[in-house]
DNA sequence: TCCGCATTGTGTAACGATACACAGATACCC
DNA sequence: GGGTATCTGTGTATCGTTACACAATGCGGA
């Protein structure tokens, strides 16, 4: 079983042509019946598996996958509840479609971009990465369809994004109101993920576009409500995961902070959580907001800016398949719940 | 933008054979550092984007990935707490050989086959499926190596799974003991995941390999007991979840069961939760235990099988590369707790 | 009877790259 | 100075398949 059977095999053995072989497998109508029959015995006999895939990809000029790069480890991506909205939809429109999906997590080494240049895809979905990330680069000189989630824009790639500094004025104006002393939990702002407690921190140096813009919608909001942003507390998380944000939730509790807005639904339930163990009533005493308003959200009751991040998903995937993708940005809505005033 | 530029263009333009171009990209070592220079500047020049992924697989007969085949939607992978135990592991693998980790989802259509087939990649995972897969049958005559989690065995794949029949036996007499009413919380019994209560089911009903070993065992303990399998309430879930469990855990306290084996620490929990909204308590009123052994088995103080699907799903990894993998099969402990009496 | 058309099969030439063996040049040793 | 080892570069022959254009055959209709 070592040798592997080609189609030029099956062709001599049974009397005909690669070339019938090979329309026997790809357009069998065109090929008489009797000799249907008799080249597929053959094939079966011999144990022929069907065209390589790999010498159909290079003949035809395309693989029938597309690569979806990560920024972190697979159990991240697994684990983070809006990277898996993301992925499903991803993987969707890949069954709909037939076409493969190919994970290529990256996590910041030299061969990265090694690994994302050679795989055998027609297409790439990036998922939230940094401005600086070399492998958009790589991507984007590959003139293969590229769709980047949550930005950050670079040429040849097509961004699929909502409006997140738009989101995050809205959500602060919600949230803020009525507060005394107004705060944000933050995702990380680079690769590095320190978690940390800041002051005002300037937006420039947030790597993450979908951080940054979020942080300058909420400044944003105080500009126009007149409140001085360089006081306001942002607290940086090192991981979206409810759990682990618990000490930064604290932290930004400890400062005397009556409303924050948090990043996504699992930084809010942290700070919910907190609350909770400080018997806060909400949203008298403490208003809380997050972003993606996930299955959780409606049931905690929380204030959320709605997205599909399932359907941008989909979006992203016929992007990376060379469909045009949709004309305009993905929806969002604040939907306000009893967790703000 | 459209043509694509190859190595043979880069070699005229920089006045070289194309193996030097080659070279200069897979062992710059050989080539004179003056001539590597040129080369590269000139590929960078006309935009070329290094060796084609497709066409190196080909010539060089591997593609550098393997493909996981899950016998259901992606989503289901993503949530279920042991698929992605597992799928960590395979990629944590992946990651350290640099080989491309390729997902295919299968819903028991006819495509399936087509798309298992036609992946681009070096050998098979696949995920615990049904004795009749005929995904099976593919990719055991593919000359590739292939990996089986969970069984069933199938000539030419390695299968990689914990003695579940052992274990189940193990389990049932620790859970059991002391108990009137013994049952069984399962995994469904086939693709159809029809939830359901039956009273002692025929194992060669099952058709998935692991559910049908744990119930084997079960019953083998049953009979070294002089218990009567055939009056043993086995509840059959639609799926591995512990909130979805809800009503088969009910169904099953409904017949007066005092123990219950469930065959994941989802399912343990379901029951738990359900004994918690009656009131009863655990272990005095219900014995319970579980499998894997996840994290918040200790939290809530569950007794379960300990197995590391993590590194099973590295030795799957291993396998699907063409290593030889473990000498013998992953290891198992019952791991005793408050649960159970 | 002859033309036209549909049906079925066949050569040829890539797709883009690399394994392998070898050639020319240079350096180095005794 | 001859012999040998090292360093660099080059032809050739695939890897296994499919696009394309064309040839052979048979059949119906005018």
């Amino acid at each position: 079983m070592s040798t592997r059977v080609t189609m030029a095999q099956v062709a001599r053995r049974s009397g005909v042509s690669p070339m019938t072989v090979s329309y026997c497998y790809n357009q069998p109508d065109r090929v008489a019946p009797e000799t249907l029959r008799r080249v597929l015995e053959v094939a079966a006999e011999l144990g022929y598996p069907g065209p390589d895939p790999t010498a159909r990809s290079l003949r035809r000029r395309h693989n029938g996958a597309i690569g979806v790069v990560l920024g972190e480890h697979l159990a991240y991506a697994f684990e983070d509840p809006q990277a898996r909205r993301f992925l499903t939809g991803v993987a969707e429109v890949c069954r709909e479609r037939g076409v493969g999906l190919n994970l290529i997590p990256t996590t910041g080494e030299d061969d990265d971009v090694d690994r994302v240049r050679s795989a055998s895809v027609d297409g790439y979905v990036v998922w939230t990465t940094v401005d600086s990330d070399p492998v958009l680069g790589v991507v984007s000189g590959l003139d293969k369809p590229v769709a980047v989630h949550g930005g950050p824009a670079v040429p040849g790639a097509r961004v699929v994004s909502i409006d997140n500094r738009a989101s995050a004025r809205e959500l602060a104006a919600r949230t803020f109101t009525g507060a005394r002393h107004p705060a944000v939990l933050s995702f990380p702002f680079d690769r590095d993920r320190l978690a940390r407690l800041e002051s005002g921190p300037d937006p420039d140096r947030v790597e993450f576009p979908v951080t940054r813009d979020r942080l300058l919608g909420v400044y944003d909001h105080c500009r126009d409500a007149g409140l001085d942003t360089g006081r306001l507390p942002v607290a940086v998380v090192a991981r979206n995961d409810r759990a682990d944000a618990a000490g930064m939730a604290e932290a930004l509790l400890d400062t005397g902070a009556d409303a924050v807005v948090a990043m996504s639904d699992q930084l809010a339930f942290a700070v919910l959580d907190a609350a909770r163990r400080r018997g806060l009533r909400v949203p008298a005493d403490l208003a809380v907001a997050g972003w993606d308003d996930g299955p959780d959200a409606s049931r905690e009751g929380l204030t959320t800016i709605a997205q599909s991040l399932h359907d941008q998903g989909r979006s992203c995937a016929l992007i990376a398949l060379g469909d045009r993708g949709p004309s305009r940005d993905p929806e969002w809505t604040a939907t306000v719940r009893a967790s703000t005033r």
